[in-house]
DNA sequence: GGCTAAAGTTGACTCGTTCCAGAAAAAGTG
DNA sequence: CACTTTTTCTGGAACGAGTCAACTTTAGCC
């Protein structure tokens, strides 16, 4: 059950907080506009707040990943702990999952750091998505 | 000079192209505030609005390169051809350039691509910048 | 020098997101 | 069950980054 996650991350079992895991659970990549509207369709209502809330608190609990592609508005996704990434559409900003390419992390290791106490390695594909393309090439 | 550069891409050479071409060059990964500001002190005056302008021309003729690290403003570097990556500070947002890692770009080959057609694959590494390291472990 | 399209100016405005206050409602604890 | 603390609510205001639109200026070409 999703309760046991959250109070096992010192989180308080609430409906929203429910709700949100829940939409998330079922996969995707969801923006707050989405993932409200679906978390409204549930309960009778939830506040833009308690949503921006939540989401906040599930990501600081490592519940939820926060992924902010370059010129859209921020989406989320379950977290499922594998270190994978991410296409982004260029056009309408849908996104895709990609395992790692490589087995060994080629990602964690870069040749030069410049000092920096790495902790992250964040990859991202452009490009356009199927239906952009159509819409394109026409 | 640099008014060729921007012939040589069709763009035509204005005060306030060449002061921004002028800063890039001198390297770093700059914001738009601190582009706006170094631009106002070399010219006598220049809207933030050109400077948006020309960042934008700069940047779809491949003069120069936007970075979008999530959570912090975009930034901007005189695209070297190159196909490097960035190391961001989490807490300053200070960018450092790294060279891709391995010869042989894993990068622009994801294992599954969903039907994408992919132009680009980004990398970003995140971290704490050295100065912003001391300020924390204290 | 004069023309025309491209580039710059100005100011209002959008968007996603955060913050704020105070009141109400739940959740966990003894 | 009563109590304390966290979370949520309503609603509004504010934010920074960036965009739009109408008008003026300027670069490049004859």
């Amino acid at each position: 059950m999703h309760s046991d996650q959250l109070r096992a991350h010192g989180l308080r079992v609430t409906k929203p907080r429910l709700a949100v895991l829940d939409i998330l659970a079922a996969g995707g990549h969801l923006d707050v506009d989405e993932i409200t509207r679906q978390a409204r369709s549930r309960l009778d209502s939830v506040s833009t707040q308690a949503v921006y809330d939540v989401l906040g608190a599930l990501t600081r609990a490592g519940l939820a990943r926060r992924i902010e592609p370059a010129g859209h508005p921020a989406r989320f996704e379950a977290r499922t702990g594998d270190n994978h990434h991410h296409v982004v559409c260029r056009s309408c900003g849908a996104i895709g999952d990609v395992d790692c390419a490589v087995d060994y992390t080629p990602c964690l290791t870069p040749s030069q750091h410049h000092g920096f106490r790495l902790d992250e390695a964040e990859v991202t594909y452009w490009g356009l998505c199927p239906a952009c393309q159509e819409i394109t090439d026409d």
